[in-house]
DNA sequence: TAATAAATTCAAAAAACGTTGAATAGCGCA
DNA sequence: TGCGCTATTCAACGTTTTTTGAATTTATTA
């Protein structure tokens, strides 16, 4: 079942949109205001959000904004029609698409669709191997070099996020939101903790250096591809 | 510089896009058939193709599908209105997005800049040569001769930067807030501690000048390519 | 050449990260 | 339900990195 969460404060439009897109197979879950939306995502896994740019209290380019601190789920903006795209989709926001406001159901579920069908080729639980390490997502075990090594949920969830970035930093609020399920609070040095722990069991790469790079102020990175051997 | 390809018969058309994304800096080939089109990939790279799906001999459907025998470049469909969107959407034929036509050329320009972003954020991370000092962002290491030179983060973010942009003077201003993440203060001296701490771990180039310059009051330049030896 | 502005360097303070061990929470099982 | 186990979180302290402030040097201009 694909969860989409729609934030948009009109009534007679989201009763709209939430028949179609429920006829057409996806779970909708719709709340009314920016700030509501935001903490739902904190609560629950959506695969996709649809946001609406005007509303009252936080406009939705002000939430994606929060979002993209914790998240990456792609995100449909909906949009009144003339206002500045630009604004919407280009300035380092991050939002996957766009439609026009009167939208028809038809078409916001057709780019869904496409937009899912982007993002699963990445995102699927296939599993992951990273020189001689090898992540299976399914059985939740990790091997190196064909020997088991023993991490628990927690260290695994964060282990193979950063494994499915590999090579990109990933901030430790999302880390936190996605891998331990909450936000990350001040003064949260839980992240930290696991990661030290993943690095105690993974030891060194050949070269010498950590598998996990830490960025500081901005987030951890799996090193790959790998410099030296391997 | 980023080259687009742009597959339309509509001769109108093609000449209004292409003065607009012309002007908003993209690099634009037209051609007016989509054998051509496929040609033209396989002998350059684009960073991004926009195919018409309705053209005479080849239309663009066909073409996408041969495109992805042998390229994995983004597409963005262009469609008469009406036309069934779920048709050029749905099967799988990895278009990543459609727009109807006529199009705005400004719709236009910020969706590629969408799909673009996207894209970069997987592939912006380019191993650097310049000479024998070799920068590897995806393990963020560095190393000259062979030898790893240990940078810290704030430091190896600077030294990209200038290699990046090699040659050429990178202001303090964008240095602090591309490789710090803050906006340059006043009486701010970070840049420069960074800057001092990087040639001290990097040394002289052979012929006795630095690898960094520093233009006054204008910022900071990777001398590249070198003047002596090297 | 003197005055001024900018850049370099050093040293110390502040912030972020690494690690450890203890406290707490969650789970299976009798 | 209560016990025992393990995973997770919390708190503390040491280390490293970044930032800040001040002294010194270098470049520019009158």
């Amino acid at each position: 079942m694909i969860r989409l969460l729609l934030i948009d404060d009109d009534i007679t439009l989201t009763a709209l949109l939430a028949e179609y897109l429920q006829k057409d197979g996806f779970h909708l879950t719709v709340v009314n205001d920016g700030i509501t939306g935001l903490r739902y995502c904190q609560q629950q896994q959506f695969e996709l959000v649809i946001l609406d740019v005007m509303m009252p209290q936080l406009d939705g380019i002000s939430v994606l904004k929060q979002l993209r601190h914790f998240s990456n789920v792609p995100v449909i903006m909906l949009t009144a029609r003339g206002e500045d795209l630009d604004k919407v989709i280009g300035l380092e926001l991050g939002a996957d698409d766009y439609i026009a406001k009167p939208c028809l159901p038809r078409e916001l579920s057709a780019r869904i669709k496409a937009i899912l069908r982007r993002v699963q080729q990445n995102n699927n639980q296939t599993e992951l191997k990273l020189g001689a390490l090898h992540i299976k997502p399914v059985s939740r075990n990790v091997s190196l070099h064909q020997h088991m090594i023993e991490l628990t949920g927690a260290e695994f969830n964060i282990l193979y996020l950063l494994a499915q970035y590999a090579g990109s930093i990933v901030s430790k609020a999302e880390l936190s939101q996605q891998a331990l399920g909450k936000p990350l609070g001040s003064y949260d040095r839980n992240i930290d903790v696991h990661i030290s722990h993943i690095r105690q069991k993974l030891g060194k790469l050949p070269a010498g250096q950590q598998w996990i790079t830490s960025v500081r102020g901005k987030g951890y990175q799996f090193t790959y591809p790998f410099g030296g051997g391997e």
